[in-house]
DNA sequence: CTGAAAGCGCTTACAG
DNA sequence: CTGAAAGCGCTTACAG
């Protein structure tokens, strides 16, 4: 560290006018000559510019060109927790894309908290982003109309809510898809760990579920439906209750991977093996679920497509157009966890 | 979505100036009454202020405060890749302190390469930020000292190199106990994944798990330790590199959680058996460590404390203090994959 | 092709 | 306690 005493005087940052007066020329010169379609500046000038610059080693400031032209490309993000790697991925796709298009990402955990949502988003306002993806909502809380409220333009993302902007995934098909592979599998006594439930992601996935039992003619009791929260812990201790409520279960849904994670816990503190005794759906396809040690069958959400086209569509609205809403196709893939392999 | 035809003529959004024409008073008042240490102001036009500011709903714009004040109250983060676990948590604790010192968080993934890093890097400093996170650092590269170069304040985070202002946890005490665990299990035959040993932390783990086994006589052939990403992939190509090398491996130290898991997935392919054939040991205590069919033992890097020291020593440097650099104790946990329990 | 001016929205010494 | 002015660094019509 600073062995070698106090630090250097900082030298001032360059300036478009600092770079003016070296040369001796008009700062709006300067600006024209370095902007990214150089219009109406001579070849010679442009050069010179450009080379002082470069050896000023310039950097323009992006604070100052948003307060100017009301634009601060930034693009804001509400997340319940970024910490989740369904998320983490979702960011992923966001970012990729908004850095392509010039933008930078500025991204909030919420962790589903009114409270939290407000004060984050307030700040994100507060920083004048240009646009927002919007990736916790739940089903019957008013974040969509606080949004919307605030005139700030947005899509939502993975959660989505009637009637508004959204993309994500077709999760009542992801759950039927789940559903008719047990079903085809010989399975009839089910149990669903199904995730947040507030969320669109784990009641759509739930409905689907439930809807292609309930067409092949087999019963699934409510009581052998438990959410929880899309984390480990949560699922772990939701699969106790589901089964106290069907001990004779032969098959689980979990509503993500995670939650498939916290089911194999009291699966196998219960004695049971996968897939066994018990077979095992879970939900996203992280990398983890190839590579645990009974591999996983579960649904692929495209999550990191949800995340580019999210962006796209945002950039889209940025733009004046006018995004459709979309939902991917989910893709089953079968693994040993139910047998297969 | 908008189902209701355009969008209405979005009214101009409320500014000092705004507050101060319809109040009649001189912008400097309405500035100095909604500042958070009012003073001299009177307690009557400071109440008339803010409850017309509230009124119309007028929040700071930061980016004209920024311009101003010459500090954006931004903070950059420098990480390999977000979407991995280790440093969403480390996110997560910078994140935190971050707001708390009304700060936000702007995060980059940089892939461990040197183009990426520059653009991103580049980016955040036109964008001014006030100091920055670096999470990305590599032993022989040449990113601290161009960070250094840019005069921008930072403090190294996770990784560190020599001679420079760093958080982390003591990785070689780290891959000591490890060793020190295994041996007093009976273990003589090892083979290590080692992780990115580009980085300090996969360095330093594999140096202090040799070192302490050289302490105890048990030699560790070169080609037992194989060096990989921090992935599940990598970790899974490298482990069979391992068992080419040692067939007769009893116990594998995995660089990280997730490299484990690739180890893991190796082993199952193998058919051996954790831990009856090979004991495992991973780093970093991710909540998946725990619940893993066969728990994990593995180290407890305190990934997210790491964050939050890291935060609290950059916002003392930018205050004009001089931290030290600290390395926090990691602590073993003993699970199943070593045969506890 | 270049210059001069205005202004984005704020804060902060400086007067009074 | 309040007002008036300057200025952060940029961009963009408007002249010439």
């Amino acid at each position: 560290m600073d062995s070698d005493g106090a630090a250097p005087a900082r030298t001032r940052a360059a300036t478009l006018t600092s770079l003016a007066a070296e040369l001796g020329v008009h700062v709006s010169t300067v600006s024209r000559a370095l902007s990214d379609a150089p219009a109406g500046v001579s070849t010679a000038t442009m050069e010179a510019v450009r080379r002082l610059a470069e050896e000023r080693g310039y950097r323009s400031n992006l604070t100052a060109r948003a307060l100017r032209t009301g634009r601060t490309r930034v693009l804001g993000m509400l997340v319940p927790r970024l910490a989740d790697p369904v998320l983490a991925l979702l960011h992923e796709g966001v970012d990729e894309r908004a850095i392509e298009a010039g933008y930078t990402t500025v991204v909030a955990n919420t962790l589903d908290r009114a409270d939290l949502r407000e004060k984050r988003l307030d700040l994100m306002l507060q920083r004048r982003v240009d646009g927002a993806v919007v990736a916790d909502s739940l089903l019957h809380s008013h974040i969509a109309d606080q949004l919307e409220a605030t005139g700030v333009p947005h899509v939502l993302a993975l959660r989505c809510v009637p009637d508004r902007l959204c993309v994500g995934t077709d999760d009542l098909a992801g759950g039927r898809l789940v559903a008719e592979h047990l079903l085809a599998l010989g399975h009839r006594r089910f149990g669903v760990v199904a995730g947040d439930t507030r969320a669109s992601t784990g009641h759509e996935r739930t409905v689907g579920f439930l809807a292609a039992c309930e067409e092949a003619g087999v019963e699934v009791r409510p009581e052998a439906v438990v959410p929880c929260l899309f984390d480990v812990r949560s699922g772990a201790a939701a699969t106790e209750r589901v089964l106290e409520a069907v001990p004779d279960v032969t098959a689980i849904f979990a509503g993500s991977d995670n939650v498939a994670l916290g089911v194999l816990g009291t699966l196998r503190d219960a004695g049971r093996s996968v897939p066994d005794d018990v077979a095992l759906v879970g939900y996203n396809d992280l990398d983890l679920a190839a590579a645990l040690p009974v591999p996983l069958t579960t649904v692929d959400s495209r999550i990191l497509e949800v995340g580019q086209l999210a962006t796209r569509m945002l950039l889209e609205l940025l733009g004046g157009g006018s995004p459709e809403p979309a939902r991917l196709a989910p893709r089953l893939v079968v693994r040993a966890s139910t047998g297969a392999g």
